[in-house]
RNA sequence: GCCUCGGUAGCUCAGUGGAUAGAGCGUCCGCCUCCUAAGCGGAGGGUCGCAGGUUCGAUUCCUGCCCGGGGCACCA
């Protein structure tokens, strides 16, 4: 639609010669207006030029519109205020675009701006130590409308998550859950205080127990040689003379054993989490796996010989000064193993190997300090850190009503993603966690997405989609029946206030997915969603649609119809369902 | 101290350098003999944190300051 002002507009600049050489820095904006009263879009063309050609605003718009050609689509123009040339399209226009919205159907609003792109999206990658939390849902939410949004853009999008299943948390999961059923069985002993206290642990020790009896016997030496733990002691030194002892007691491989039991139960849960909310993934990555088949390995290879790294204390450091960042860091711990950050830059070195033009990775915003080091990382490896972008998301506070809900990792009494979904259903929760920028925080308030009511502003936006439905269904059970040729024939009858300000509504949709989706800000869908179910709502109260004229009761349905069509595509890409009836 | 996100109506928040800064909730007043009142119409409510700067034009961009969230590991 836009785009018809701009072609229009770029004819008339192309007439005006003697303005063709001052046009070079000019960007031509057009925008919509913000009040119609103002046309439907408006350029602050003459503007720009008014500098370079030493003339008023108002007279350069004058010039560019004696040169506008003529156009069945385009009304009339004005100039306005400082200079702001006006554009006030036909009636025809908006027919028009009402046509186009029901030959694309589900395909309606989607472009192919990002043909060719392959673009790697990672989210959530949630350590696989304990069910998803509700953050971890804010970035699941996000994650798949970030994906939708990409897809709907031309973009072809690869969804993975991370699975850290390497390192300390591994063997203090397996310590969890080996102490875990062996208390079950009946032995007593003190739980360490660093370990990991969910319930969760209990219900995955019982499964093993049953699957593992052997596990249930206490080694007599599983205790012995302690330091002190926490508070009095060292919490940390404690937790690994723990591990060492149960992987002694047990044999390394047992011990393992009872680790992947853990992981794999953990991980199902979390796949079934997502599932059910509505999130899938094409890959789920193993963090192992990279150290497992000599990735890390080859990455550090890569900085040695680049000449990036150096030894000190034992450890092996990468110079990440050399490259923006604020401080040194450890890639071999003096004690030998790789650090996190060894398998990470071997993780985003093989992402580039996989050969996209784009990785995007969502980090919870106390990750954002890590990113410097990411991309120093990919620089020093000779790679191209700048097809890496980061996304933060911001924290989560859950409110019941003005209440805040206290939420504890540490007591092991936090309230899970499958909780909050239980409570406030699957649609409340993904709109609510879209419906603010991720740059900001988000305060979730229970009482809100579950009430069933005007306040809730999920009911609000399917309440439009099912109204639009009954009217279909009412219309069978009259038998009036719909003629959709008829109706199109007739669009010029849609002459009510509301039914204009609705069609030029519905044809701002291609605009917001194209916004939205380069902005990665799926925000601007639910704000644009809650304009048109506004505007419907309007017209419904304003105008009956099962009018005993054919011509105008037609022309309404198909409008209507519609609407209901950008409804169902803006929650589409939100995730949320768009119900015939409620 | 450094990094980062924010400060807009009583509350929660939109706002892609433009015209009279918006929405929802809350408050107040109205609307169902008709397609779902899970809805609609109206009223009231603002020094866009403060001070400079850039610009024809700044809530928006830049700088400084004030206030708040978060982060600054040989954890992942």
């Amino acid at each position: 639609m836009k785009l018809v002002v701009e072609t229009l507009l770029r004819e008339a600049l192309n007439g005006l010669g003697s303005a063709q050489t001052t046009l070079d820095g000019v960007t031509i904006a057009v925008e919509r207006t913000r009040d119609l009263a103002h046309g439907h879009f408006a350029s602050n063309v003459a503007m720009q030029l008014a500098k370079p050609l030493r003339k008023s605003p108002r007279d350069i718009a004058k010039l560019i519109i004696d040169q506008l050609p003529a156009s069945e689509l385009l009304e009339k123009t004005a100039i306005a205020g400082p200079g702001f040339i006006n554009f006030y399209l036909t009636d025809a226009a908006f027919h028009q675009e009402l046509l186009r919205i029901r030959s694309s159907g589900a395909a309606y609003g989607h472009n192919d701006n990002g043909k060719d792109q392959r673009v790697l999206l990672e989210f959530v990658s949630a350590n696989p130590t304990g069910p998803l939390h509700v953050g971890h849902g804010r970035h699941a939410a996000y994650g798949a409308c970030v994906a939708n949004l990409l897809s709907a853009n031309g973009f072809e999008v690869r969804k993975e998550y991370y699975v850290n299943d390497a390192g300390r948390q591994m063997d203090i999961l397996g310590l969890s859950t080996w102490l875990r059923l062996l208390e079950q069985a009946g032995n007593s002993l003190s739980f360490p205080s660093g370990a990991y206290r969910g319930n969760y642990i209990l219900d995955i020790a019982a499964a093993l127990q049953q699957q593992q009896p052997e596990l249930s016997e206490l080694p007599a030496a599983l205790f012995t040689d302690l330091p002190a733990d926490g508070p009095d002691g060292n919490a940390d030194e404690h937790l690994d003379a723990l591990i060492a002892n149960a992987n002694e007691s047990l044999g390394s491989e047992r011990f393992r054993g009872v680790i992947e039991f853990a992981l794999n139960s953990i991980l199902d849960d979390i796949k079934d989490d997502l599932g059910e909310f509505g999130v899938s993934y094409d890959e789920w990555f193993s963090e192992k796996s990279l150290s497992d088949d000599g990735a890390v390995q080859k990455a550090l290879t890569l900085l040695a010989s680049n000449n990036v790294t150096y030894e000190k204390e034992g450890a092996v450091w990468f110079r990440a000064t050399d490259y923006d960042d604020e401080k040194d860091r450890v890639v071999v711990r003096d004690n030998g193993r790789t650090t996190y950050f060894a398998s990470d830059i071997a993780y985003h070195l093989n992402k580039v190997d996989r050969g996209f033009n784009k990785l995007i990775d969502i980090w919870g915003s106390d990750h954002h300090g890590y990113v410097p080091r990411v991309r120093a990382g990919m620089d020093a490896m000779g790679q191209p850190s700048e097809i890496l972008e980061v996304d933060l998301v911001q924290f989560v506070v859950l409110f019941r009503g003005s209440e805040k809900v206290q939420m504890s990792t540490r007591s092991g009494e936090f309230i899970t993603l499958r909780e909050l979904r239980q409570e406030v259903g699957d649609d409340a929760a993904r709109l609510f966690f879209v419906m603010r920028s991720n740059e900001q925080h988000l305060e979730f308030d229970l009482d809100l997405a579950k009430s069933k009511s005007n306040e809730n502003p999920v009911y609000y936006l399917q309440y439009a989609h099912a109204r639009i439905a009954s009217v279909f269904r009412e219309l069978n059970s009259q038998s009036l029946g719909y003629d959709e040729a008829l109706g199109i024939e007739q669009l010029s009858r849609l002459n009510a206030g509301q039914e204009k300000t609705l069609l030029v509504r519905l044809s701002q949709f291609p605009e917001m997915v194209e916004l939205a989706a380069r902005q990665k800000a799926p925000q601007h869908i639910v704000h644009y969603l809650k304009d048109v179910a506004q505007d419907f709502h309007a017209w419904y109260n304003a105008c009956l649609f099962l009018e005993d004229e054919a011509e105008l009761r037609n022309a309404r349905l198909f409008l209507a119809q519609q609407t209901a069509q950008v409804m169902r595509n803006g929650l589409t890409l939100l995730g949320v369902s768009a119900p015939d009836s409620m």
